[in-house]
DNA sequence: TTGCTGCTTTTTGTATGCAAATTCCGACAT
DNA sequence: ATGTCGGAATTTGCATACAAAAAGCAGCAA
């Protein structure tokens, strides 16, 4: 299902615009504070202004670039603060995922075990872009198993402070270090006990900030 | 301070419109399900398809209005577990924004008890509408000092459920009811004590969603 | 050197025109 | 009556053209 959202492989040219430019700013190759003008991105994709505006607004009210009138749009510079503030909002959802996600997990818990083994064996390879990859999926699975629209509106609203923080912490982190707490996580999910894997997942996130900071 | 963000009153077209839309959305001039077709809407603003089609975008991107391609662009419509949902994050977001805002108002609650004040006195003389407003303000009091970016952005992506969620309780909710938890609130979080402020704060928010369910 | 002044260039904001896709609707056959 | 087939009308998607604002720059004066 490599295609698209909506079935068919169409789709819009702002569509494509848009995940084209969030690609290059969440990698990294369009940095904070990088310049974006909108005829040399309608250009490089081949395309007109109008879209390219279309996609800048999507953005924009995404909180990844700011516009100023006739001054242009940039990439968003986001501070150390702004990073523990995403990280705090993180451990607050997720300490809600977890409690409404234990209904789902209850002697249920195989998909998760899996994934939290595809982060164990990135930890002992020492892979911190693997680490990383697979962390999020860990995260996301509980999170999406909470079956709760806003909630995880909300969090994926946080990507993009997270992306910055993890590539600004290059510093030998413990990869080790969460590991633990992910499979008694798993455990307290299994047993359906949310409220103790709700504080143990937000614990988990806060020490994987300090990590970064 | 009536004219916009940006200092001066000169705003972009596209930001007329989507304003103008917002405010539609959220009173129910335009309810969800609502058509919104882009060329009707530039002819009532005075402009074209262009700044209209970002206004779109951008709420789009809020989640106040679906678009397929081809197909047109409508209301948001939002289902009961969506309005269950949002309260459950949102008071997930005021445990937080308490526990935050608790060093702020430590000895420092004299415009927060005003602002419970005019809920108070909205409340005595019945009226809902006035109600609403008050409280909303009351609310983001806390959230706002909270000092946190991330969090106040996720707690206003929660307001159009919110507003879906009053404007259907129309029945006779008791105004009364919330009145004891604020100002024992304002107590708990003018001796800094931000864990009994936060738990307050949720709960004042579950019982304020079992009103309207 | 410093600071101003006016022009040129760059970039954003908007309008118009047209292509592409969908929906609507009536004619016609069964 | 029902269905379905084929244009016409509507609506979205995109490209081009141009206006408006800001930024940069050269030249000149103090």
């Amino acid at each position: 299902m490599a295609v698209s959202k909506n079935g068919i492989g169409r789709q819009s040219m702002a569509d494509r615009v848009k995940h084209e430019l969030l690609g290059r700013i969440m990698d990294g190759r369009m940095a904070p504070g990088a310049r974006i003008v909108e005829l040399q991105i309608a250009e490089e994709m081949q395309t007109s202004q109008g879209p390219v505006r279309e996609a800048l607004r999507e953005l924009e009210a995404m909180d990844l670039i700011v516009t100023e009138p006739y001054k242009g749009t940039r990439v968003r510079e986001v501070t150390p603060k702004e990073i523990e503030d995403a990280y705090d909002v993180r451990a607050a959802l997720e300490l809600l995922a977890a409690q409404l996600a234990a209904k789902h997990f209850k002697g249920n818990v195989e998909d998760l075990r899996k994934a939290a083994h595809a982060v164990l064996t990135a930890a002992k390879r020492k892979d911190a872009r693997a680490y990383g990859t697979y962390d999020v999926r860990f995260h996301r699975m509980i999170v999406e198993a909470a079956n709760n629209r806003a909630l995880l509106r909300s969090w994926e609203a946080l990507a993009y402070e997270l992306r910055i923080a993890t590539r600004l912490g290059k510093g030998h982190v413990d990869l080790m270090a969460a590991q633990d707490v992910h499979w008694h996580l798993i455990d307290e999910l299994e047993k359906g006990n949310g409220k103790a894997a709700g504080r143990m997942l937000a614990e988990n996130v806060v020490t994987a900030f300090h990590q970064h900071s």
